[in-house]
DNA sequence: GTATTATGTATAAGAATCTTATGTATATTT
DNA sequence: AAATATACATAAGATTCTTATACATAATAC
């Protein structure tokens, strides 16, 4: 994913938000979103990204769709209903995450004079 | 640490922090610090801290000294000079992942009126 | 007074997630 | 004609963690 260990764990709250915001989306589209939204940032590597893919579809939280676009297959992804809900809880653990650290790491400040 | 993935690859830059800030500390003591800060959601295992403080160890970015107190056995950890360049590298790039999964979930607000 | 909890460190087996490398195939650009 | 972009897939190995277990002393609870 990058060469910080951090965005481990991360992806599958990316991938779940992403379909939560774009309604559907295949593989590489989300490679290419996620290097975007981060400027080039966070490139997801496809070693990564299909087994993550492929599990979430064996849990019930996504949905495929195989399409031939330009005589190439596509698997457009979307989110099930217990995706959906799932992506709520997720969300909510990244906020908690986020929050968490920036506590750890911004402690309040000293009071200087 | 917790039942959260993300926090998977950060607990090498959240004992890194505490050393920068706390100058020295044993194993329990950053368990119990971490938990304080947290508000109790993010519990660190031994079984995961030991081993990251051996490896941290190994790798020449933290110092140790051994004291006996109360009849009871405690390793000091410090940052070594490496370590504290090292401390910087890692906070930045945690402001990094942290501004990035921001992005990612958070996108631009759509304009409503 | 004995059992549990707290303090303190340690390791080993297995799970989960990722990197790196490789494979296949078509379309587009150089 | 070769390289890059598009598009999916998997396998081997690395890294990080959970869970369980182990040892030992001090303090608290019943």
């Amino acid at each position: 994913m990058k060469n910080s260990q951090l965005y481990k764990g991360s992806l599958n709250t990316i991938i779940m938000k992403l379909l939560e915001e774009q309604g559907r989306m295949y593989g590489y589209e989300i490679t290419q979103k996620v290097k975007a939204i981060t400027q080039g940032e966070l490139n997801i590597t496809e070693g990564a990204l299909y087994p993550a893919l492929h599990k979430l579809e064996a849990e019930g939280l996504l949905d495929v769709e195989m399409e031939r676009v330009d005589n190439r297959l596509r698997k457009y992804y979307k989110l099930t209903e217990k995706g959906t809900i799932e992506t709520v809880n997720r969300l909510a653990e990244l906020e908690d995450f986020i929050r968490n650290m920036q506590s750890l790491v911004n402690p309040s400040p000293k009071l200087e004079f």
